[in-house]
RNA sequence: GCGGACGUGGCGGAACCGGUAGACGCACGAGACUUAAAAUCUUGCGGCCGCAAGGCCGUGCGGGUUCGAGUCCCGCCGUCCGCACCA
């Protein structure tokens, strides 16, 4: 018998060994990637974090995660990448510099030195050799030089749009600044601006960003679909309406001017032409300008659209508006059918062509339209079965499918047909084409800030924008800066901004937008190939060698906007010649939140989870405050968030429990995928494991038995191997913890029984390297304790005996009519046969049959036995 | 409104292809050790009936397919997420 006894051996003091083993890992350089070693490679890569000042759970969880992987595939022999880097433009740096008259740039740098310090004691296996900021001239100057790439290559476009425009704060904001119509900061009435802003070309690629979806098989399906219905491909038709010209000053104006002779419509359904009622142009069309120029009336309508244009809320509840112009429009199909032409609120400038017909009877929005100005409506599509006659739209329209009616030469036509034959005419006579429509837009660049990568272009009176020369680059930022005025500093820095033109050489000025911080991150993982280059963003052959990102790891915050600019970057990266992949990350895996309960006393107020104490009283578990002792209500489970004050700062929990805990409680519970409830008995429970593989590791040394029980023990080491192994491939990390506790269970199991101290210290030693990608440092100690040479961390992954995994014998359950009533024990390779032999031998199953045989007898080798009687 | 995911003990969850539902952990109960507490160990833990052996019920609800359904099919209910006037 073995002592497990705990004045055995001294408890595990992580605080004493993390930072020991973090200095034997650095100073051998264990993580720092060699680019030239020839083995398999593997590249993890977690998403970079803002340098906010602080790591968060959800930082430890994503970087534990990512952890995991770099540490096994190491173990399995893969020269493995597993970098780390700040994206470090953005705006609370330039928000402190206001509030705390600090440096953007400072501030900035102070936050990535505390950070660092942070993910350091967390023990991850990153190559900190390699660690970049997107703010440090040596990353954005090659920013800048793709940007001038991209430009040369037709990928970049400068042109005016539309922009929420704070005027208080003078900046642009993003659609999700922007809140119940106000400047999120500021609280200032947003405005819609012109500007002038640049572009990547984004749709460039829209159909091949789409059709690639279908091959990135590691990504969930949920964010393909997300990027499906986002980059929203649908297939239709532009026609051309010719205006009538009639009698009516307007009209006549527009024609003679030839500013519009006819009205482009986009449509999925030209099958539905003969239920046209009416034509509708958007707000900003040039059509509604043009007649606005002399209808005051329309002037007044258009601008009210502009107003309830932005705001999300109004859309939801907004009625369907339209002003009747007067004019009126050829049917295509039939030059004397008239229709009339509307200027609506619901017609979108931004897609399609700004213009649509109106088919009340297919189409919700216009029939809510026609049914509001008396319009009407036709049926043309009739659903399968439905009698043609007394089919009536009142106020649901029909939009599925059917038979063709009231619709001349296309009557009796399926919709895919009348589709067809439309087009086929439309395209025959000149007034129409077939037209692939994307919803997805352009990716508006610029921005009004000062803190982000200065855009490398010289705007010349005489020249117009000219690239800055690629030996002039980086374009740096000012350090000294001021933010006591509202607005962009770049714009008042006049020796900054005043420069000579590089073609002709006179007076010019620098663009003074920078770029979307999303530029910054669209391409850092291609920089961690090889991040000392200084003159060129990328080394063609390494950066190639190492992408695609084998496994990327983040949040599904980022399904759309950053993973979709880093599929497109890599693209343009392809086009201009800086790598010759197309896809950026071949495995994606979107990880849960932290979250925790929350806490209010009885005044109403957050309380934060350090000041509260339980207790379970009549079997109910109650809260209270620690200094107080008053009753605190508990809450529902959130996200951690300062508002409501259930934040738990992993700093705290590395400095009372260690990091390998923490790491072990954010891998163990949830699914990776889902989101994890952050609890104080559940961080104490994996302190105990701690503890408890600490003195199993000393306590196996120690086995004195006579190896009785050996076979067993052996048995349940080789599993948890193989299956942790296979769990870890799959992402499955809290199915990891599950195999890894029955394997701890089963060595305490077998130590108190005869295991000769071999059987107990391999089994320790497999457990000790189950353990290591997820809790490194405790790895370390325990191998060392179990005298094995080196490090843990270098260790190869073991091999699972084959002969252990499987059972000579095993114990199928048979069922009697679907009920289990008695296990079988037979031969591993008994035939079906055999099995039912012994099965009905069974005295439980005898005394069932009454002697009587069964009626069907069901044997799934390996499985089950199933007898109907 | 459209699209998607999910629903299993007190809780987080497990159950590969339809084959013993509840692995593993947390919480809780009983016990051992201790002056005591902590730590540790043993043990119980879906519900109902029963001293027990055992039986019956049970994976949101209602049907169905099957020798057999948490898993497949049909119809509901609920929760969460994404998009949202996209012609």
């Amino acid at each position: 018998m073995t002592s497990t006894a705990p004045s055995a051996v001294e408890r595990y003091n992580a605080k004493d060994a993390e930072p020991r083993w973090q200095a034997a890992w650095a100073e051998q350089r264990l993580f720092e990637t060699d680019n030239a070693d020839g083995r398999p490679k593997y590249y993890v890569l977690e998403m970079f974090p803002y340098p906010s000042g602080r790591i968060h759970m959800g930082h430890v969880r994503n970087y534990a995660m990512g952890d995991v992987v770099a540490r096994y595939k190491r173990a399995r022999g893969f020269n493995v990448l597993h970098p780390m880097g700040w994206d470090a433009f953005g705006l609370p740096a330039e928000n402190a510099a206001m509030e705390r008259k600090v440096n953007p740039r400072d501030w900035t740098y102070a936050n990535i030195a505390s950070m660092r310090d942070q993910l350091k004691a967390m023990g991850l296996s990153l190559d900190w050799s390699r660690e970049i900021a997107t703010c440090d001239p040596d990353y954005y100057k090659h920013q800048q030089r793709m940007f001038l790439d991209f430009l040369d290559k037709g990928l970049v476009t400068r042109r005016t749009a539309k922009v929420n425009w704070d005027p208080v704060d003078h900046t642009v904001l993003a659609n999700e600044q922007v809140i119940d119509g106000r400047g999120w900061r500021s609280g200032a009435l947003v405005e819609q601006r012109e500007l002038t802003q640049w572009f990547f070309k984004i749709t460039d690629f829209a159909e091949d960003l789409l059709t690639a979806l279908d091959g990135l098989d590691r990504w969930p399906e949920k964010v393909r679909l997300m990027q499906k219905n986002w980059i929203g491909r649908s297939e239709g038709l532009e026609v051309l309406f010719a205006l009538v010209p009639d009698a009516r000053a307007a009209a006549a104006q527009l024609a003679a001017d030839g500013i519009l002779r006819d009205i482009k419509v986009y449509t999925t359904r030209p099958d539905t032409l003969f239920g046209a009622r009416f034509l509708a142009v958007a707000a900003d069309h040039p059509l509604a300008a043009a007649v606005a120029a002399t209808n005051p009336d329309l002037q007044a309508f258009i601008e009210e659209c502009r107003r309830t244009g932005t705001a999300q809320a109004a859309i939801d509840t907004a009625e369907k508006l339209g002003f009747d112009t007067g004019l009126t429009v050829r049917h295509p199909l039939d030059p004397a059918w008239e229709l009339p032409v509307y200027v609506a609120n619901f017609v979108l400038m931004e897609y399609g062509t700004g213009a649509v017909f109106g088919c009340p009877a297919h189409d919700q929005r216009d029939l809510d339209f026609s049914n509001k100005y008396g319009l009407g409506n036709v049926p043309v599509v009739c659903p399968e079965g439905q009698d043609p006659e007394a089919f009536l739209i009142t106020t649901t329209a029909y939009v599925e499918d059917g038979r063709m009616i009231h619709s001349r030469f296309l009557d009796g036509m399926t919709t895919d047909e009348a589709f067809e034959a439309v087009a086929r005419r439309l395209e025959a006579e000149g007034v129409a084409k077939r037209k692939v429509q994307f919803r997805l837009r352009d990716w508006g660049v610029s921005r009004q800030r000062y803190w982000g990568c200065p855009i490398p272009i010289i705007h010349c009176e005489s020249c117009g924008p000219v690239p800055v020369p690629v030996a002039d680059l980086p374009v740096r930022l000012p350090d000294e800066v001021s933010f006591d005025q509202p607005g962009n500093p770049l714009e008042r820095d006049q020796a900054w901004r005043n420069v000579p033109c590089p073609q002709c050489g006179a007076p010019a000025r620098r663009e003074t937008d920078t770029m979307d911080t999303f530029v910054d991150s669209s391409w850092y993982y291609a920089r961690f190939t090889a991040p000392w280059l200084t003159d060129a963003p990328t080394d063609r052959a390494t950066v190639d060698r190492w992408l695609a990102v084998d496994q990327y790891i983040g949040g599904i915050e980022h399904a759309i906007l950053h993973l979709l600019y880093a599929r497109f970057f890599m693209r343009a990266m392809r086009e201009t010649g800086w790598a010759g992949v197309s896809e950026p990350f071949a495995g994606l895996f979107t990880q849960g939140m932290v979250v925790h309960e929350t806490y209010k006393d009885a005044a109403g107020a957050w309380v934060p989870p350090a000041e509260i104490r339980f207790s379970t009283e009549e079997g109910e578990r109650r809260a209270f405050h620690v200094k107080t002792q008053a009753p605190v209500a508990i809450g529902p489970i959130e996200k951690m968030s300062k508002s409501k004050k259930n934040v738990v700062d992993p700093d705290d929990i590395i400095a009372s429990y260690g990091a390998d805990t923490a790491r072990w409680f954010v891998l163990s519970d949830s699914p990776p995928e889902r989101d994890v409830i952050w609890s104080e008995e559940g961080v104490q429970g994996a302190a105990r494991f701690v503890q408890k593989v600490w003195r199993l590791v000393n306590a196996a040394q120690a086995a004195t038995g006579d190896g009785a029980a050996d076979l067993a023990l052996r048995k349940a080491a080789h599993r948890a191997l193989a299956a942790v192994q296979d769990d870890i491939e799959r992402l499955r990390f809290n199915r990891c913890v599950a195999h890894i506790y029955t394997l701890a269970n089963a060595l305490e199991d077998g130590l108190r029984g005869p295991v000769s101290r071999a059987a107990a210290t391999e089994a320790a030693g497999i457990l000790v390297q189950l353990i290591a990608p997820m809790m490194p440092h405790l790895a370390e100690e325990c191998w060392t304790a179990l005298g094995r040479p080196g490090l843990a961390a270098q260790a190869p992954w073991p091999e699972a005996e084959a002969g252990l995994l499987v059972e000579d014998e095993i114990t199928l359950p048979v069922q009697i009519n679907g009920k289990k009533r008695a296990d079988v024990t037979v031969p591993r390779d008994a035939d079906a046969k055999a099995v039912e032999a012994a099965t009905l031998a069974l005295e439980t199953v005898q005394k069932i049959l009454e002697g009587k045989p069964p009626r069907k007898v069901i044997v799934v080798p390996g499985r089950i036995v199933n007898l109907v009687v």
